[in-house]
DNA sequence: ATGCTGTTTAGACAAACATCTAATTACACC
DNA sequence: GGTGTAATTAGATGTTTGTCTAAACAGCAT
């Protein structure tokens, strides 16, 4: 919890391209360290951030562990980011 | 320009402390500086960060510095975020 | 030009980050 | 119990970050 976290984990591409593969499916570590370059230590570093933002949340199935979105804190980002003039509220 | 450097730049407590001070009125760098416990130095420091992810603008004035928001580039991030399930689309 | 005030830049440094290789844990199946 | 596959953890390493002190720069006033 906390924005620090958040926006942290948020600032990184591999992460961020994470969390867009897991809009709509569930995938395991293994499939979604296979769309990158680096080993799977690092995309597992990267997934356990993403965790510990509370930005996934993962469920075990057999010997795989599958990681899907959690959207809620993203909701929480963009509350945040709506005291900043939000859109075109003072025409 | 690039979503590393905004959210890399809104994941410092102090860096959004100043956005939010900056929500409404222009403020001069030493005054922002003097709301921290931080030296002016390191402020100065966060100020150019937030000035390298085009957050905030500076203008000159005698011998001030003056910084106001810029929430253009935050509306883009509340673009990206909203590909995230927005709010409650699929009721 | 000299000095004063506001602010940034330079240099140093400890802490945090992203990455790798190697070792370890966790399950399932034979 | 042993073997194999999926994934994480441990340890090492180079890079980036946030902070400080001290120095430099920019204007304005004298």
């Amino acid at each position: 919890m906390g924005f620090q976290e958040t926006f942290r984990a948020l600032s990184d591409p591999i992460r961020r391209e994470i969390l867009m593969m897991l809009r709509g499916k569930k995938m395991s570590a293994g499939e979604i360290a296979s769309k990158f370059e680096v080993t799977g230590a690092t995309v597992s570093y990267h997934l356990s951030l993403l965790k510990k933002a509370d930005l996934v949340l993962e469920t075990r199935q057999k010997n795989f562990i599958y990681y899907e979105l959690n959207a809620s804190v993203l909701e929480e980002i963009m509350l945040w980011l709506s005291q900043f003039g939000g859109k075109n509220d003072e025409t």
